[in-house]
DNA sequence: GGCGCGGTCGGACGTTCGTCCGAAGCCGAG
DNA sequence: CTCGGCTTCGGACGAACGTCCGACCGCGCC
């Protein structure tokens, strides 16, 4: 338990900084000259901290999970009964989310933008979450839903996730407020999610059509361009 | 009704092929140079279908967002009662979605990527679209619940868009099945959401933690870069 | 047969990008 | 004061980018 050295802040500070320009304006539409700018440190003085940009993503990325999985893991402990365990779940992704909102864009958002070895193991750690979350899921599937692990699983990290798309700190609830909305809407979805297969395809039988793009293109050209 | 031209046939044909790879490789991220070997038509040739990069992502971006409210409209015009209506909401746009998947990952995932005139254009379909699905889940809001509407309808968002993400057909259910699960899961967690503001101070009163980026980035280290 | 035009192309221009080299600055230890 | 290492920097390099210019081609129409 060393205290940080100045070289240790410093790396933490442009982690920071690039993750809000790249939270901002995207990995690949910033440039290292925008985080040079930014951080007050010359370009090249920058090739001390990292030795590409795309490691500079990585760090941003593995720092942001680990300590996201360490919370989660520490508050995880606490927590006892099936219930309980995915409410809090949820409770401190959310608010690990909200606080962090940068990173967790840039973790969410630029994905795909790490290739070889720094993209296989973030996508490591990215597994042991999503099968962490799974094993908080699943016990509280019902017994005789048609809903599939994997379905409801993904369907809770996109409603939890996505809040980087809408969520304004001033107009919308706190991050409390939020997970109890969404652990509400979930749970109560999944406790309510019974139906069988049989008895839906009364519903609808004959409305099975392709759902392509059908309008060319052309058509609208008439709205106009710019 | 004219029959399309060549020339919208084509222009359709370059849309269509550069919304995949735009969805493969980040909207940044791919040249124009992909495109014209992806299409066959020379680099200076694409300029004669769109007279910059940014408006092949707008053409890409409008063109999928009005069939998706063409289709959404049509849709709804044969549901009756609140129900009804929101579980052809969410499966039109399922189907839609998963047929046209790189489209709307285009769509979804590059949102930031154009400024000005465009992105206003794009805004205003999306401002439509989100005022129309709140309308669908307003209604069925259970009126004693603490659930606000935009975040419920952002949930739904988040629970639809995020497939794009984690979706792959060979594995998962169709998008008919996709659409069952997450309209039973969501409109379940609807009617079952109806906890009081009062009742959940009792839960946890002390929690209320800051969830930063604790970790020193220096202790990352430890496992190793690369 | 010749004209005109919608469609296509090779090749280039200027800019911006990530990265790197060699030198200089800083500061605690001796 | 002097030394040596960590840290910082200006400036440059080659590559890749989006865009554009002027020429060419094919084909329907007078």
């Amino acid at each position: 338990m060393d205290e940080p050295t100045r070289y240790d802040e410093k790396l933490g500070e442009i982690l920071r900084q690039s993750a809000t320009i790249f939270a901002d304006r995207g990995f690949h539409q910033a440039s290292v000259r925008d985080i040079s700018a930014e951080t007050g440190v010359s370009l090249s003085g920058l090739y001390y901290y990292f030795k590409s940009k795309e490691e500079l993503l990585f760090l941003i990325q593995q720092h942001c999970f680990e300590s996201l999985l360490v919370q989660v893991a520490a508050g995880l402990e606490g927590a006892v009964g099936p219930e309980a365990r995915l409410r809090t779940l949820i409770e401190i992704h959310l608010g690990f989310f909200v606080a962090n909102m940068p990173e967790m864009k840039v973790l969410s958002h630029e994905a795909d933008a790490l290739a070889g070895e720094y993209a296989a193991r973030v996508l490591g750690l990215k597994r042991d979450y999503v099968a962490l979350v799974r094993g908080c899921v699943e016990p509280l599937l019902p017994p005789d839903t048609s809903l599939d692990a994997r379905t409801a699983t993904f369907a809770l990290f996109g409603q939890m996730n996505w809040i980087y798309n809408w969520y304004r700190p001033s107009r919308d609830p706190d991050a409390a407020g939020l997970a109890r909305q969404m652990a509400d809407l979930f749970i109560a979805g999944l406790h309510g999610a019974r139906g069988s297969a049989a008895d839906d395809a009364a519903d609808d039988g004959s409305d099975e059509e392709k759902r392509a793009l059908d309008v060319a293109p052309g058509a609208l050209g008439a709205g106009g361009a710019l």
